[in-house]
RNA sequence: GCGAGGGUAGCCAAGCUAGGCCAACGGCGGCGGACUCAAGAUCCGCUCCCGUAGGGGUCCAAGGGUUCGAAUCCCUUCCCUCGCACCA
């Protein structure tokens, strides 16, 4: 019976919504309750997606074997900007976003008008994409419980789990960076830029040096990333050319760059432009540095950049190689000097102030960076390697000097925070922001950082944190190396903006203007699923503070219960809590961590997740997947091709879930291959079931078969519970093929015993591999026993079949096997007899020492000396017993102790007649001595256990 | 820089958490054979080097160390991947 995965995939498929076999309610055996990320449908399903949905279904296949009642369910995830900005895009007819729907996820071309409003869009995706590949694949899912995050029911329940935690106070207003777009004036996300979507927002420290013009005192703001260098200042640079200008900045006069007040304003700080200049006004003036109150001296300088923070900056010669450059350059240029009326002897006179101590370097870090570099000029491209060098080390190894009073002796990295906290509450020091790169949005305007009014989930609260950290410990973190990494992230974990001005999903239940973004409302929904198929029947107005009370927190925490949310209560107290998320392993920073916060405060205890599993990445064909350059695989396509059993199989067995996988058809061609075999043979069993007895006569091979199935089950099982589904599928089907090529060739296959061992081997089969492969295992079954596989049990080791000393025996044939192919290779004979000896009972007796006495020569040889007939062979005894001890501690324990009850020699002789035909060949078994016809005296080579050969 | 994970024979990739059954599972590719008119599929064997008796040599990023014994433990160095926040 040839394989055609689609025939009976569909058959089962369409078998499983008719009878609705994954729709599960509350009944008497205990609860599963498994959940992966809802999918965010801003695009089409491409085949790594497959595997994250695929790794919890086939937990809950095993967990419903083992006897749970399972619920995996799944949602649409539609909230924030990325769908609504893939419908601008299409609207706008951008050809990227046109070939990514057409070409890479086939999207009709009639189709398309319908994708133009984000439900729909998201629908189109939902519908055409998720939902039926999820079908296709086998995904055990309750499809009665599916909804969206923009829906209006989700949207009462995440305005409860916002008004709690606002009431709880773990929610704050401040004021916050974001990206804003001059041109659009609107804030812009990562979506929404041409260049500069690596940028990040640095904070920079302004050094607010005074000068005074005309009689009043103006605020020169330095910018700079090392606030920690303010002693060192020998000097400040301006551009001559820029415009600047003279501004009122939250009531105190200022000096900027005319870019740096549109800055300005844009970071929420009140700014009244007086008068506009160019910067030679400044140049040869003198600044007062705010915490030495020592002058200096203004500079020109083309390299100053008056588009980036306030356009002036000091100079810090000592510790920055650009700094030491300019200043070298700006002695040497006198005419240039004198040109602005600055006197060169002055600036000739300006010396480097060191102001920290550095391993690596001498009293001027910089000159010695600059001349170990070699830099002759401050256009040299290695300066920026130089610069970059000494930051570094300065950072973490320098040792702050004297002058610094409190913070003198410290390490840089130690007390930069600190030291900058502490003069901006004296009023020496402000801050701004500013990208590290230039960054454009995508209408080519100009985008720059700007402070906005935010709402933040207060993650760095002492006791939420707390809280937080004893969910960890509970959990069960697979793998569990990923523990230490969710208490680092708690640890570093800072306020959190939890909305935004714009996109789909619920809005702020106190502020309208106001949504709450995807990663804030995606922390607890999965309790959601316990009741979302019930509560469609519940009016909206219905969904009110006391009706979620009343549902998480029980009757007792409210005055007056809802009865619909008690009874719904039923539902989630019998689901809750969950058994595994199943989760990106890069999530673990962010959205895994939320997840635990939010539980940790809004459930009771013995509702905090039990466990997380975390996922790799999946490659294709040895590279990233990417929409956009259309080098990703559809699952419809891949399914088609393959067959869903080969696409599950290929994508659970390929690396364990938390692994990066790479998928490559060449391998999962050969996936298919492997399993159409799989299931020709299967079905040549299920056609001889009716020749099969119940009480069999089974000979040694096949108990050493029904031996290693039982090892095998062991395996299996041991894996699947750790989540490791690579071992469990590599150890039930790869791994057991192997034993089952041993068995064809040593067994005499139409023998009943051997009929009724392969049925009995298939059968268990089925069932282990019925979570990776359940269309064909349960077909397969079907045909077997009558019933579905997935009406029966995961198997258990049957210790009847269970037997160390058989497995010996038979990997001594296996050994003499390969032994008598190698001398045949490796002599390039073809022999007509092939003679084995069995070591002499004498070294039989050592061996027994040895296991007796344990691995140690002394001793063995201590014991076995008591033997006069052993005395007598002396040196021939020692040698033996060295190799013997060898022997045994190489050994498993289990082995070393059947060793005793099995007879060599009749096992070889069992095997004559396989050993026969393997080599075609007369096989003679002798005895080392006792009268051995020995021809070419090889018997004395015989060890126990390690037969010596003739060959002729 | 900080945090995490890696570097294994032509390629992919096990094993390393509990050191010895490791020349190192398995797959792909390659070579040879069986079957066949032939191809495909399937099956069998080989695939680090040497070797006319089951052996020997060298090896698991590099270099040290611990040990009777290390791919596996410790130290140092080099290289790669991912995350580092307002992006889902």
């Amino acid at each position: 019976m040839s394989y055609d995965p689609r025939e009976i995939e569909t058959k089962w498929q369409d078998r499983w919504a008719r009878e609705g076999q994954y729709e599960v309610d509350p009944q008497d055996d205990e609860a599963t309750f498994v959940t992966v990320p809802y999918p965010y449908p801003s695009g089409g399903m491409h085949i790594g997606h497959a595997r994250t949905y695929t790794v919890p279904d086939v937990y809950a296949r095993y967990r419903r074997l083992q006897g749970d009642n399972v619920l995996f369910p799944i949602a649409w995830h539609v909230t924030g900007t990325p769908i609504v900005g893939a419908v601008e895009r299409l609207k706008k007819g951008e050809a990227d976003q046109l070939s990514v729907l057409k070409d890479t996820y086939d999207v009709p071309e009639d189709t398309l008008q319908d994708l133009e409003t984000p439900m729909g869009f998201a629908r189109y995706f939902v519908d055409e994409h998720y939902k039926k590949n999820m079908k296709s694949l086998g995904l055990s899912i309750d499809w009665r419980r599916e909804f969206t995050t923009n829906d209006d029911r989700y949207s009462k329940f995440i305005t409860w789990q916002y008004e709690t935690l606002k009431e709880r106070g773990l929610l704050e207003k401040g004021l916050h960076p974001v990206k804003y777009c001059t041109n659009e004036q609107n804030p812009v996300t990562t979506h929404d830029l041409l260049e500069g979507e690596e940028a990040e927002f640095q904070e920079y420290t302004l050094i607010k040096f005074g000068w005074e013009s005309d009689g009043s005192d103006v605020t020169v703001p330095m910018a700079t990333l090392r606030p920690e260098t303010v002693y060192g200042v020998t000097n400040a640079y301006i551009d001559p050319d820029a415009e600047y200008a003279r501004a009122k900045v939250d009531g105190a006069e200022w000096l900027v760059s005319s870019a740096a007040v549109e800055k300005f304003r844009l970071q929420e700080r009140d700014v009244e432009v007086l008068e506009e200049f160019t910067g030679e006004r400044l140049v040869g003036e003198r600044v007062t540095n705010p915490v030495t109150q020592h002058d200096v001296l203004v500079l020109p300088a083309d390299f100053v950049d008056a588009d980036n923070a306030t356009g002036v900056v000091m100079s810090v010669p000592a510790h920055s190689p650009d700094d030491w450059m300019a200043l070298q350059e700006a002695k040497q240029d006198r005419d240039r000097m004198e040109s602005y009326g600055i006197d060169p002897d002055e600036v000739e006179a300006i010396e480097p102030t060191a102001i920290l101590d550095v391993e690596e370097y001498g009293e001027f870090p910089a000159r010695d960076a600059v001349e170990e570099h070699g830099i002759d000029s401050s256009d040299d491209p290695a300066l920026e390697d130089a610069t970059q060098e000494v930051y570094n080390r300065e950072f973490h190894g320098g040792v702050l000097r004297e002058m610094y009073g409190d913070y003198a002796g410290e390490v840089v990295e130690d007390v930069r925070d600190d030291l900058k906290a502490d003069y901006e509450s004296r009023g020496s020091f402000d801050s701004m922001y500013e990208f590290s790169e230039e960054v454009v949005c995508r209408c080519g305007g100009d985008v720059e950082v700007a402070k906005q009014d935010t709402w933040f989930l207060r993650y760095n609260d002492a006791e939420w944190k707390e809280k937080t950290k004893r969910a960890v410990e509970g959990l069960d973190a697979i793998p569990e190396n990923t523990r230490e990494q969710y208490d680092h992230t708690i640890d570093w974990l800072n306020e959190w903006p939890a909305i935004r001005n714009y996109g789909l999903g619920t809005r702020l239940p106190w502020d309208d203007e106001f949504v709450i973004e995807p990663l804030s409302d995606s922390t607890i929904y999965m309790a959601y699923y316990t009741i979302a198929h019930r509560i469609e029947d519940v009016p909206v107005e219905e969904l009110d503070r006391n009706f979620f009370d009343t549902l998480f927190m029980g009757p007792e925490a409210v005055d007056e219960p809802n009865e619909t949310a008690l009874d719904l209560r039923e539902e989630w107290d019998y689901w809750y809590p969950i058994d595994y998320r199943c989760s990106a392993n890069d999530l673990i920073s962010n959205h895994l961590t939320f997840f635990l916060y939010h539980h940790a405060e809004l459930f009771e205890e013995p509702k905090w997740p039990q466990g997380i599993t975390v996922m790799g990445m999946g490659l294709l064909e040895g590279q990233k997947m990417s929409s956009s350059k259309g080098h990703v695989v559809l699952p419809a396509e891949a399914i088609e091709e393959y067959g869903a059993d080969t696409v599950r199989f290929f994508l659970l067995n390929s690396a364990e879930p938390w692994q990066d996988y790479d998928w490559r058809s060449e391998q999962v061609q050969s996936t298919h291959d492997q399993l159409a075999r799989f299931w020709t043979r299967a079905n040549e069993i299920i056609e001889d079931a009716s020749d099969v007895p119940d009480d069999p006569d089974l000979k040694h091979v096949d108990r050493w078969l029904l031996a290693k199935l039982q090892s095998t089950v062991r395996e299996a099982t041991d894996a699947m519970e750790n989540f490791e589904t690579r071992t469990a599928s590599q150890t039930a089907f790869y791994g057991f093929e192997e034993h089952l090529k041993w068995y064809r060739k040593r067994a005499d296959l139409d023998r009943p015993g051997a009929k009724w061992t392969l049925e009995e081997v298939l059968r268990t089969r089925l069932r282990l591999l019925a979570p990776f492969v359940p269309f064909a295992a349960n077909e397969l079954h079907e045909r077997l026993d009558g019933v579905p596989v997935e009406d029966a049990a995961w198997p258990e080791p049957d210790p009847e079949f269970e037997s160390a000393r058989t497995e010996v025996e038979e990997g001594l044939i296996e050994a003499l096997t390969e032994d008598v192919r190698d001398i045949v290779d490796v002599t390039e004979t073809d022999p007509d007899t092939v003679r084995v000896y069995v070591a002499a009972d004498w070294k039989t007796t050592v061996l027994e020492a040895v296991v007796d006495t344990g691995p140690d020569v002394g001793a063995v040889m201590g014991k076995v000396m008591q033997h006069e007939e052993l005395r007598e062979k002396g040196n021939e005894v020692n040698d033996l017993a060295q190799d013997l001890v060898e022997f045994v501690r190489e050994r498993p324990d289990d082995e070393v102790a059947v060793l005793s009850e099995v007879d060599e020699q009749s096992v070889y002789e069992s095997a004559e007649r396989f050993l026969e035909r393997e080599f075609d060949a007369d096989v003679e078994v002798y005895r080392e001595g006792e009268d051995a016809y020995d021809p070419a005296d090889k018997a004395g080579n015989a060890v126990p256990f390690r037969p010596a050969v003739h060959l002729e």
